[in-house]
DNA sequence: TTGTGTTTTATTGCCTCC
DNA sequence: GGAGGCAATAAAACACAA
């Protein structure tokens, strides 16, 4: 095996190796390592394989790792001086350093897989911890604002107009299936509510934010359920071509969380259709 | 000792660059 | 077109449990 045959120690390797080093390179070891004087000849220095084994000895390695440390890329002058002062074929030095980058990068691979694997936990970890305080929080105002409702009704009930007491009660049952109990209809516009005070229907200043409009939007998971009727015997085809033919309403954007705080633009444009429910 | 999984060395085929 | 790099893979050697 060509492994054995060489050529023995190169004492001129420390400065073949020194010139091709980077500033930052380490040189401390790999000089160490090619000024010591127990360094062995590779020629026999086998100490526990055979001549038929075609592996290199631990020291050929020992050198050729400390070479890659300094650069993993293969010069061809260098790999000459390599090969011929380890006694190896410059292919086989060639070899060693291509199956070497092959390794290094499968570890680089591994690594990068576990920062990245990590950095993933992170986020999910966050992630997990805001989705239970949204769940608080949601439940929070769900508490608040039935209180809410609550003392509205304790303070206006004995003073009920007609005009409040269809407010309190939607006409049919429409509108109530998906309603929990407690909350206050959604169908809570008169046409001529619209008509003559149509501008101020989702204005903070308003009472109607009190009667139960606004606050069905926020309970409301999906707030675009609002002007829905119950379709849920339809299949989805027939509810998509219902929304779009039948009832505009079904267009309005749905509200997001972050929506609580103002309607949507286009809900005055649509507001009429409620009443024709 | 043997079977099996892992590591190391080497080959092959394809691709890119000069 | 040749040299060199890389991915895939074969083959040999090693490690180790049963």
């Amino acid at each position: 095996m060509a492994a054995c045959g060489g050529g023995g120690f190169n004492s001129n390797l420390s400065v073949l190796i020194q010139s091709q080093r980077g500033p930052c390179a380490a040189s401390q070891p790999l000089e160490a390592f090619f000024l010591s004087g127990t360094s062995p000849t590779f020629l026999g220095s086998r100490s526990v394989m055979s001549f038929a084994d075609r592996r290199l000895t631990v020291d050929q390695v020992q050198f050729l790792e400390k070479s890659f440390e300094v650069e993993n890329k293969l010069e061809p002058e260098r790999k000459i001086q390599l090969a011929k002062d380890l006694g190896l074929q410059p292919r086989q030095v060639a070899i060693w350093f291509q199956n070497r980058r092959a390794r290094w990068k499968t570890k680089q691979l591994e690594k990068d897989y576990e920062v990245l694997e990590s950095s993933y936990n992170g986020l999910k970890a966050d992630y997990d911890n805001l989705l239970k305080e949204k769940e608080r929080l949601r439940a929070e105002v769900n508490l608040l604002t039935n209180e809410l409702l609550l003392k509205e009704k304790e303070k206006g009930g004995s003073e009920l107009s007609d005009k409040d007491a269809f407010y309190e009660e939607p006409p049919g049952k429409a509108m109530a299936d998906s309603a929990s109990e407690g909350e206050v209809s959604t169908v809570a516009c008169k046409q001529e509510d619209i008509s003559s005070d149509k501008s101020d229907m989702f204005d903070s200043e308003s009472p109607h934010y009190a009667d139960g409009v606004h606050s069905s939007l926020l309970e409301a998971g999906d707030s675009s359920y609002v002007f829905q009727p119950d379709q849920s015997d339809l299949s989805q085809d027939e509810e998509d071509n219902l929304s779009k033919s039948l009832l505009p309403p079904l267009a309005f954007p749905k509200l997001e969380d972050d929506d609580y705080s103002d309607p949507p633009a286009c809900f005055e444009d649509h507001a009429i259709w409620c009443w024709s429910f």
